[in-house]
DNA sequence: CAGCCGTACTACGACAATCGTAGTACGACT
DNA sequence: AGTCGTACTACGATTGTCGTAGTACGGCTG
């Protein structure tokens, strides 16, 4: 079975989250949630990759955190989440071009087997 | 402009060296010059990095390293020429595959412009 | 024949993202 | 009362890449 391995998702990890961050502001366990299901149980982000490019992200003014109740009511306990900012719209933009790029050139040097 | 990020690229620069010993052995410098050749010139790996990615490689079984004259007779400078094994053939491979998957993963979280 | 450019490396330390392991703590359900 | 799922935090190790530096040979040019 291949599995996809860290040194080659590294880099993108963060652009997965801006991608959900995009739609609505979120949390750890719920994009962690919503990686696996968007990319179909192919990809699991580690927790700890998660919440330490949070950190990073945050520091580099990507994404901004709030502290909320799940719920209105004020029910429930209350969780960090995030959401991006107008910075970090134009880092998700500009590296989504930059896998463009990638993509072209890593394709030059992968012969696959159907060829 | 948009550059390749290292950590994008990390984990093929292997893949990138083994394709183009697939072809012959070849040399650092030499494979060097093929990789921004063979990518128009958008992509250039580091001398550091090539030559600490032999190094890997070779502990790992990918390649095999041989000293030889560049030329027949005997004349030039000694160089260290490197050819893939079995093994590294079949990492090659493999390489390949994730990518596949990889790619299809990472196109699900990018957002073109175009779209 | 001296000097420089291109070739062909090696050494070393720093960095940064990921990972493994571990532990905490709350709420809901049984 | 205990377990499961949720929601994190801490910490140290690992690994590939990078920056900087230095060595050394051969060929060409002035």
């Amino acid at each position: 079975m291949v599995e996809i391995s860290s040194d080659v998702i590294r880099g993108y990890n963060d652009t997965m989250i801006l991608y959900i961050l995009m739609r609505e502001p979120s949390y750890g366990y719920n994009i962690s949630k919503e990686i696996k299901r968007i990319s179909d149980g192919k990809y699991a982000i580690k927790e700890t990759t998660l919440y330490s490019a949070f950190t990073r992200m945050e520091k580099n003014g990507y994404i901004e955190s709030f502290v909320a109740n799940p719920d209105p009511e004020g029910n429930g306990k209350k969780r960090t989440y995030y959401r991006i900012t107008n910075h970090g719209k134009e880092y998700y933009s500009n590296k989504c071009e930059e896998w463009d790029l990638t993509k072209e050139v890593v394709e030059l040097f992968i012969e696959d087997k159907g060829e």
